[in-house]
DNA sequence: GTATCTAAATACATAGTTGTATTTGAATTC
DNA sequence: GAATTCAAATACAACTATGTATTTAGATAC
């Protein structure tokens, strides 16, 4: 099994990716602010001074780290937008999503540590709120063409605010069905999820039956 | 004006409240693990040897905090819950809530790292979902008692996951109000919980206008 | 193959943090 | 008012973190 000589441009940027990852894992584990740059240095295997040489300081890393997530989650959704599903299609893809949502526990540590420092840091908060409305406005987009489709007469709370709350409770929900699983399970959280989205955007509660 | 002299018993009490006090202040700017038992001593004007005189370490202090401040929530809603209130009434002090809910930011991240922490740390998860459920129960008996007032049938989800929903939604709303206040205001913070509060409680979306 | 470049390692200077052990001085007791 | 008690200050020793400055060794260019 030959592995691969590196050209100098692939090495760099496979420890750029290394770098990133473990420090997910460690910023996961310990906290953003907990965990050194030595830590995520040696959890990839290399020194600080690899990180030095790749990011400007842990802070940089930490944004970066947030764009890549947010880019991945932005191009799911666009896709599930662009491709013109039937409503069946549709509805089914969306479940999936939040389904799928409540699982990623890296992704949902990773933000709520980004809400934290964006409250105390004007600056983070500005980059922060443009990745947060980028998403928001996709949703919007969602619930748009759900309005559209069912006939619905469209809300009299803008979209956008209803997409924020959307994101809102299934991030706590989230919260929840991580922290107490026996609480809230993963069934029990999607039947809530879906009561109260059916409930707001078709304005009849759900009478599903367990 | 005559300073009072303090009883050793009284000087001790008025040391605590304030590193507990600064411990807040200092936690909620630079966060819990930015912040160092040095950094809460100094900001209440004391040294570290009186914070390690009343605190075995900073993870007992930050559960104090929290206890502190559930109790006071849990006291409010008591308050509500036995006052026996008119249907008007009670809808009124349940409206000023969620208002109030949304302005105490210092409550906001001091829950907000809670949750980080509970995420890491299996023990502290137990303690803190212990309060959460105490919580859960106030909010979900509220539910109950409005379902009955209204003579509603109550929704196949249970109260208390619907609780938990309510919290969550009631946080993240929180969260975007309080950093993208241009995007989310205290208006629009206030109208879009009202509505999915509606709809899920009432199944009827509420047609309010501006 | 020699010279050059640069990613990553290493060395260093500085500074902050923790918890305990000891001391001090003001409140209490007799 | 002398003795005692204890809240809080101070001293201490071990450890961790940061960022920069310098070195090293493997890729690239000639």
């Amino acid at each position: 099994m030959s592995r691969k000589r590196l050209t100098r441009e692939e090495s760099r940027e496979q420890t750029r990716t290394r770098l990133m990852d473990a420090a997910v894992a460690v910023i996961v584990k310990k906290g953003l602010s907990g965990t050194s740059v030595e830590d995520i240095a040696g959890h990839a295997g290399y020194t600080r001074g690899a990180f030095y040489s790749n990011f400007k300081s842990k802070a940089d890393l930490f944004i970066e780290l947030l764009k890549r997530d947010h880019g991945h989650v932005q191009e799911d959704l666009q896709q599930l937008l662009d491709a013109d599903l039937s409503n069946e299609a549709l509805q089914m893809q969306l479940a999936q999503f939040y389904g799928q949502c409540y699982r990623d526990h890296n992704s949902y540590v990773l933000w709520a540590e980004a809400r934290l420092h964006a409250v105390r840091d004007t600056k983070f908060r500005q980059r922060m709120n443009t990745l947060c409305l980028e998403k928001r406005d996709m949703i919007a987009s969602f619930i748009t063409l759900f309005d559209q489709r069912m006939g619905l007469q469209p809300s009299s709370t803008p979209p956008t605010d209803l997409a924020l709350a959307m994101m809102a409770l299934i991030d706590g929900m989230l919260y929840f069905n991580m922290s107490m699983p026996n609480e809230m399970s993963d069934e029990a959280t999607g039947s809530v999820l879906s009561t109260i989205f059916t409930a707001t955007f078709f304005g009849l509660q759900a009478k599903q039956t367990k």
